[in-house]
Parts: structure tokens; C-alpha cells; sequence
DNA sequence: AGCACGCCGACT
DNA sequence: GTCGGCGTGCTC
């Protein structure tokens, strides 16, 4: 292992080296300690050590730096172990990290902490055991001192949680201190490596046996007194070839399964040191071999020219846009261009929403590129992640002759993977929230740090949706991302037909039956008739109390933010949710001055209940957050959909994404105006992206699908969009009242918020806050405001909204913010005020 | 984060 | 009067 290039080895045994470490905490900065002599040689950057931070604990921490700088710090700890031979993170992997903790304002620690697979983050546990020196002499114990050494008795080793939940007291160390001081216990601090290979016993011939004339011998004795064993033996050297040019390695629940062979007849033969057992370390991973048989993509002239376009765009170190329709082929232009890049020797990282993952898009992927493909997912557990984590580390693959993953498919945490060289990422639907982090802290969103990892690692960046976020249009349209549009459905699939209809004319004429319009009725009906499928979609979010006018549907918007206005029961008034702005309940609608102005928002999962009265005879299925609670449900649910057992799939957002279905002939959206009116100013984007990916669900190869949309207010602009597939008059609109609001893109946003148990003492740290900020920001401040959430586990939350410029700009507002910041929480009385910063929140 | 130190209320 | 609660500050 290198240290340092100028060192000679003699040097490595006088010098005196520090490491600059990172922990998995939420300090900020690295922190520096000394390396013994004897580990001189051993230590490298992105190797994990063990050191104590603070009076007891004992951490895993990361070496980023090794130097020969003494610290100014007065008392420097030695480095107590290395945990790893090789580096487990890179410096690329650190550049992406400093550059997250840099531009998310949090500390590296907390980015780290993300970023490794949680068995390779370790802190020591303290355990409590009987001083062995220790008498009973019938000194005094109190009530407390007795119940742990009674434990003790029964248990030998105790850990601090046991030792609370056996005297029943919340703080346990001054007990255990005392006891301690008594000489009544010890404590230790251990800490152990969490991941363990599994391993696998395998059967091989004995040494001695391994010459063929002695197991001859052996043979002819056998075929005397135990023939059963000889014919195991028999059986083994078949299964094995270990006589022949290519031997392998049998594990022995493999040769149990054969009928020639035994426990019995196994054992009898390792006890005549025939046969010996060993074991080996096993992959946890299933591998699936690439079956070539799809090779060969035959692309439509569409798709050719796009793939020139993006090769030409990508070509070293660009980033573009794809914008193509839902079943326009994306997944075969990138799955040449995934080819390409491997050709060149050079990894891929493909990102996907979560939820999008646990499809098709998996198995086509594997199907294609065999065990090659590595799948980073949270289904996995943290051994299986550790495996994958290494398999993707080159050079580490290498040093185990381990065939490593160049292609590695995950969502937004796989941007951490320990990548040496990417050649192309992919961010596949890159409109979706699910990419962004909200909660804890690194708040990122995993599709523009993607970007940022491409930059690091010198390669492109692609970015495919049918629906781009208005961000990433804007930055392909002005020049900075390139842009590339397929148009065309594969296969000359038909758009679907797209029907409004118009809700509040079908409940003034009393003819709907609860949710559903008899135009809707009729259209379920009909496919349901002819053996087809059925998607309904009712946006879960919206519900919120707002006002609308019953007359002209007028619904009361801030004058400020282009939002609606939130009803507040308690104070009845309306208020914004962005800056605050109050106003009175209208007695009468504030446009036509009709009085029917009245609260909306109706609520719950009953759709399916009432659907299965409708229709008893289909099967309705519901696929919703309560639903897919378990990590099996959303498969299986997708599964009886894919099967046709289910007829009518009712569901919230998870019905859009990232899923294709062949039967589905209607798609419903129960409930356009809910989400439209939902007080963010990223409302109607979300709309159109919902609606637009709902749709691209009907149709089938021969027949137009249909897709009926019903709404209150059907005279919406966004909805005419929607139908006519008019993704650009959106974006218009959208930039116009972007620019005119001062949102993004043209304004980058900050939300910090404030938490305390107490409303008051928040209130006032708030105000101070914000008056702090204002002199610098002004009205690019907004707030403090209660979230829509207003409390949460007892805590009472208050926002700031800072809006600041983009680059160089965004960066002196941070800087300023963060100075602020500083001060702020160096206020006595606000010391006790949680902050949590969201750069660029969804 | 997690632990030590230090200051206040309800128990012997 | 002490035990144990919680607020505050520091960790190489």
C-alpha cells in the first residue's frame, strides 16, 4: 500500500503520520489522528479505521487524508485498527460528497452516512459484565445496584438498553458508573465487523485420496464391506470431474440432492479420511446468466435518429435531455447505448424512481446484459448491499478474481456506489420526486447530484422522461442540456383518445352515482364487456380544505404566490402556505359575487368500495400506500393486474409509474381539479406529468386506448394541454408565472425550518430569524409560515423560504445564510431551536 | 449523535 | 438534603 510517494521504507518506520478522518456523525469538518508506527504501511485514504471519539465511544471512521502536519490541537488520539486491506470509497466518492455537504448545506458526515451500505458503518456497543474481582460481602447494594447484578447473574454480558429496560430508568451510565467506582462491574467497548461471507460446505477428497492409486486401494476395500459408500464415492467423482481437466467445487447439500448419495454414506466416508469437508465463501447474490437470444434490437428510423442525436450530444462530457412519448422505446435507445459504453470498457449507473424498480425494466436489463447488471435496492438486505457495493468496485473485484458489475441499476441511493469509471449515467424519469431525499439530512436530489457525478467522472449525463420537469426543459431548451424528442409511439401504438368530462353540469343534472359519471360508468362497462382492463386514478393529495366558488369555480388564489389559499378551520381563515398570506373567509365568491362559495375536498378509499357495488362481478383491486405496505404487496398486486385476475385497478400516483400493462383499454382520473388546486407552485406541473403518465397506460397494440378525465371545472387550460398532448403550452405558462413569482428555474429555493415543543418560544425564534435574514434578502424572503404540517411528533415547525439567484449568486447566498445561521444559534434563547435546511425542496 | 457536566424540582 | 430530570457544549 502506498502512503506517500517520496517515503522510502525506512522513512515508513520513523515518520510520524496523521489521518484526517470523517466520521458518520453530524459534526462538522474531519478530524485528525495519529497513526502508530506499525500501521505506517497499512493505511491508505477510503480505508475504514477504528478510533474513540469522545469519552467512550468507538467509531469506524474514514481516512480521507494521510499527512505528516502536526495537529494544533492539544490532545490528538492514535488510530486504534484498520479495518479494511483495500479502500472501500474513492476519491471520486469523496468529491461528490464534499460537493453535497457543500451545496445541500450539511456536514460530509451526514453525507457518508447515506452514502455506505449501513454494515460498514460501525460504532462500538458498550457492554456491561460482572468485575471479576468482585465478592459479595454483604456490602450495601441499593434496589437498582441489586436487579443488574441478579441480571448479571443469568446473563453474563448486559447492554446499556438492557440495563434501562431492567431498572425501568431512562439514564443508565451514572448507575453503571457508580457501580463501576464499587467495583461491582466492568465495561468494555466492543465494536466488530458486521458482514460476514457466507459461506458453504463443500466435500473434496483427502490429500492422500487424491492419488489415484491409493483411493484405488481405498476402492477395492470399500466394494468388500460397503458398497452403498462405494457407490457414493462413484457418484462423487462424477459430480465433481476431480479426476478430470476441470474440476468444481461441490457443496454437500448439492450432492444430497442426488440419489446415489447419503448423509449416512457421506459421513462414513469422511470418517475413513476418504473424504474431507471444507468450507467456502459463497456470493449471496443469484446470478443470472445473459441469454442472447434479444440481441438484436431492430430500431425504427425514429429511434436511429435520435440515437445519432444522443451520441453526438453525449459525446464526452454532455448532458441531454431525451423526451420521449411512453412507449416510444426509451429503454431500447438506452440499452444501446449502454452497450456502447461497455464496449469502450467503462461503467454505467442507470437510475430509477424506487418504485419504478421493482418492474420490467429490471429483468429486461438482465435479460440483456446477464450478470454484468448489478441491482441496488432497498429490497436487499445490508449483506446482499455490501456485496453488490464491492462488486461494483473494480478494482476491488479485481483484487478477488470476482466479476465485477458495469452495469448498476438503482435508485436514488446508487448514485453512491464506488464507481472508478463511469462512461455514460442514465436518470431514467427524471420529472419524479422520489429523487429527491426529503428527510434527514443530505436533502438531495439524486438526479441533479447525478449530474454533478457525471462531471467528476468526466462522462454524460441523459435524462429520459415522457414529462420533464420544468427545470430540466428550461435548461435543455436554453441551451445548457442538449435536446433530443422521440415523438413516435413503437409500433405505430396510437395516442390515446382523451375525454373531459365535466362533473358539475353531470351533478346538476343529478346523474352521478357518487364519484363516477355515467360517461364513465359506460366506458368501464364496455371494456370490462369485452375482456379488457380498467386503471382509476384519484390523487391522494389535494384533499386539503379550500374554497370554490359553485357558480364560476373560482377557487381563492395568494397574491403573491400563485397558489391556493389553505382553509384554517380553527381561525377561519385562508391562508398561503409559501408566505404567509392571511385573508378572510369571503362571504361571497370574490369574482362573480355569487354566495355559493363553498369548502371542497372529499376524501377517502371508497372508490373501491363503491366500485364493487357497481360492478359486482369484476375484481377490484386497490394499490395505494396502505395497500403496498409490505414489500411483497405492490408486487403481487401488479402481478394479479399483469395476470388478469384483477379487472379494475384503483389507485393513487403508483399507478403512473414506470409500468406496462397490454389490456388496458380505459384509464379514468376520477378527480383532475384536486390536484391542480393543491397549494404548491408546482401544482399544475405535477398535473400534467400525472395525467400525461396515466394516460400513457391505455392502449393496447390494436386498439386506441381511452383515457376520461373528469373535473369540475372543465374549462382549465392545463386539461385542454392534457389532451391535446401539448407539453410546451404547460412549459409556457409555467415559465411565464415562474419568472413573474420568482420560482425555479429562474430562482433557486432554500426552506429552513424551525422545530420546538414549544409554539411560542418558535414563534418568537422564527421572527428573529427572518429579521435577521431580511436586511440581506428582503422580499426574496418569505415566512416564517406554518407548513401544511404544522406539527409533528410534538414538535411545532415554522419555514423560511429563501429564494436565490443560480451559480455564483446561489453560492454568496448560502454563504450568507450559513453565516447568519451561525449566529443565530448562538443565541441563548434559541439554543434549543431544531433547524433542518432544504436546498432546492419538492 | 452521544456523552459529560451542571443546574433545578419531588422524594427519603 | 439527594436523586434524577433535562439543557448546553464538545468531541481530534
Amino acid at each position: 500500500m502506498i502512503v506517500e510517494k517520496n517515503t522510502t521504507l525506512t522513512d515508513q518506520e520513523t515518520i510520524t503520520l496523521f489521518a484526517e478522518v470523517l466520521l458518520p456523525l453530524p459534526v462538522k469538518g474531519y478530524f485528525t489522528y495519529r497513526i502508530p508506527r506499525e500501521l505506517n504501511g497499512m493505511i491508505a485514504p477510503g480505508m475504514r479505521v477504528v478510533v474513540q471519539f469522545g469519552q467512550k465511544k468507538f467509531y469506524t471512521a474514514l481516512v480521507r487524508r494521510i499527512h505528516q502536519q502536526v495537529p494544533a490541537v492539544m490532545s490528538v488520539k492514535y488510530v486504534l485498527a484498520v479495518v479494511d486491506p483495500w479502500p472501500v470509497v474513492n476519491g471520486k466518492q469523496f468529491q461528490l460528497w464534499e460537493w453535497m455537504a457543500e451545496y445541500y448545506l450539511c456536514t460530509v458526515g451526514e453525507v457518508m452516512n447515506a452514502a455506505l451500505p449501513s454494515a460498514y458503518k460501525l460504532a462500538s456497543e458498550t457492554r456491561v459484565v460482572m468485575d471479576p474481582e468482585y465478592v459479595k460481602d454483604g456490602e450495601l447494594l441499593s434496589d437498582r445496584e441489586f436487579m443488574v447484578t441478579e441480571a448479571l447473574e443469568l446473563q453474563k454480558i448486559l447492554t446499556l438498553t438492557d440495563i434501562s429496560r431492567i431498572v425501568g430508568m431512562a439514564k443508565v451510565i451514572p448507575l453503571v458508573k457508580t457501580m463501576i467506582e464499587k467495583g461491582i462491574v466492568r465495561v468494555e467497548e466492543e465494536i466488530t465487523e458486521k458482514y460476514k461471507p457466507r459461506t458453504e460446505t463443500c466435500i473434496r477428497l483427502t490429500e492422500a485420496c487424491r492419488d489415484e492409486s491409493l483411493l484405488h486401494a481405498e476402492m477395492d476395500r470399500l466394494s468388500k464391506k460397503a458398497f452403498k459408500q462405494l457407490q457414493a464415492l462413484m457418484a462423487y467423482i462424477s459430480i465433481s470431474r476431480c479426476f478430470s481437466e476441470n474440476p468444481v467445487e461441490v457443496s454437500r447439500p448439492e450432492l444430497l440432492k442426488t440419489p446415489d448419495i447419503s448423509a449416512a454414506q457421506l459421513d462414513g466416508l469422511i470418517k475413513k479420511g476418504i473424504l474431507e469437508t471444507y468450507s467456502r465463501n459463497v456470493s449471496r447474490l443469484i446470478h443470472d446468466d445473459a441469454s442472447d437470444s434479444s440481441r438484436n434490437i431492430i430500431f425504427s428510423d425514429a429511434q436511429k435518429q435520435v440515437l445519432d442525436e444522443l451520441k453526438s450530444l453525449l459525446n464526452g462530457t454532455g448532458i441531454a435531455l431525451l423526451k420521449g412519448v411512453t412507449s416510444s422505446g426509451k429503454t431500447e435507445v438506452y440499452i444501446h447505448l449502454i452497450e456502447e459504453t461497455l464496449g469502450r470498457g467503462k461503467q454505467v449507473l442507470y437510475l430509477l424512481p424506487e418504485i419504478a424498480l421493482t418492474t420490467q425494466i429490471i429483468r429486461r436489463l438482465q435479460k440483456y446484459f446477464g450478470n454484468k447488471v448489478g441491482v441496488y435496492h432497498s429490497k436487499y438486505n445490508e449483506f446482499e448491499r455490501i456485496e453488490i457495493w464491492n462488486k461494483a468496485n473494480i478494482p476491488l473485484s479485481d483484487n478477488q478474481q470476482n466479476q465485477p458489475y458495469q452495469v448498476l441499476l438503482g435508485a436514488r441511493s446508487a448514485l453512491f456506489l464506488p464507481f472508478t469509471d463511469l462512461g455514460l449515467i442514465i436518470v431514467d424519469e427524471e420529472h419524479d420526486s422520489s429523487y429527491k431525499q426529503n428527510d434527514p439530512a443530505p436533502r438531495y436530489n439524486a438526479r441533479d447530484a447525478a449530474t454533478m457525478l457525471g462531471y467528476i467522472h468526466q462522462c454524460p449525463v441523459l435524462l429520459g422522461s415522457a414529462t420533464p420537469s420544468v427545470e430540466s426543459y428550461f435548461n435543455a431548451v436554453s441551451g445548457k442540456y442538449g435536446l433530443v424528442n422521440l415523438n413516435e409511439r413503437f409500433g405505430s401504438m396510437q395516442m390515446p383518445e382523451i375525454r373531459i368530462v365535466n362533473i358539475r353540469e353531470e351533478a346538476r343534472m343529478k346523474r352521478m352515482k357518487s364519484h363516477f359519471s355515467p360517461q364513465l360508468l359506460d366506458a368501464i362497462r364496455q371494456a370490462l364487456g369485452a375482456g379488457e382492463q380498467v386503471i382509476l386514478f384519484q390523487n391522494r393529495r389535494g384533499f386539503s380544505l379550500r374554497l370554490e366558488c359553485d357558480t364560476c369555480h373560482h377557487i381563492p388564489q395568494c397574491i403573491n404566490c400563485d397558489v391556493t389559499l389553505t382553509y384554517h378551520k380553527q381561525v377561519n381563515v385562508m391562508k398561503c402556505h409559501y408566505c404567509g398570506y392571511t385573508t378572510r373567509v369571503p362571504d361571497v365568491c370574490p369574482e362573480c359575487h355569487s354566495p355559493a362559495i363553498k369548502m371542497q375536498g372529499f376524501g377517502t378509499e371508497k372508490v373501491e368500495e363503491e366500485l364493487s357495488i357497481l360492478f359486482p362481478d369484476a375484481v377490484i383491486g386497490r394499490m395505494d400506500l396502505d395497500t403496498t405496505r409490505t414489500k411483497n404487496a405492490y408486487q403481487r398486486i401488479i402481478g394479479d393486474f399483469e395476470s388478469r385476475r384483477i379487472n379494475v385497478l384503483v389507485g393513487t400516483q403508483m399507478v403512473t409509474k414506470g409500468l406496462d400493462f397490454d389490456n388496458v383499454s380505459l384509464v379514468g382520473v376520477l378527480y383532475a381539479d384536486g390536484m391542480m388546486s393543491y397549494p404548491d407552485f408546482r401544482a399544475l406541473e405535477r398535473s400534467y406529468q400525472l395525467m400525461a403518465q396515466v394516460s400513457g397506460r391505455a392502449g393496447r397494440k390494436h386498439k386506441r386506448g381511452l383515457v376520461m378525465i373528469q373535473t369540475n371545472n372543465p374549462k382549465h387550460p392545463l386539461l385542454q394541454w392534457v389532451v391535446d398532448d401539448n407539453y410546451d403550452a404547460m412549459f409556457e405558462q409555467q415559465l411565464s408565472d415562474r419568472h413573474k413569482y420568482r420560482f425555479p428555474p429562474y430562482f433557486r429555493l432554500i426552506e429552513i425550518s424551525l422545530m420546538h415543543r414549544d409554539s411560542e418560544l418558535l414563534n418568537k425564534a422564527a421572527a428573529v430569524l427572518a429579521g435577521m435574514l431580511k436586511p440581506t434578502f428582503g422580499a426574496l424572503l418569505l415566512g416564517p409560515e406554518y407548513p401544511l404540517v404544522s406539527r409533528v411528533r410534538n414538535l411545532y415547525i415554522k419555514n423560511l423560504l429563501l429564494k436565490t439567484g443560480k451559480g455564483l449568486q446561489g453560492k454568496q447566498s448560502k454563504a450568507e445564510l450559513t453565516r447568519q445561521l451561525e449566529i443565530f444559534r448562538a443565541l441563548r434563547d434559541y439554543k434549543s431551536v431544531r433547524i433542518a435546511i432544504d436546498v432546492d425542496p419538492v
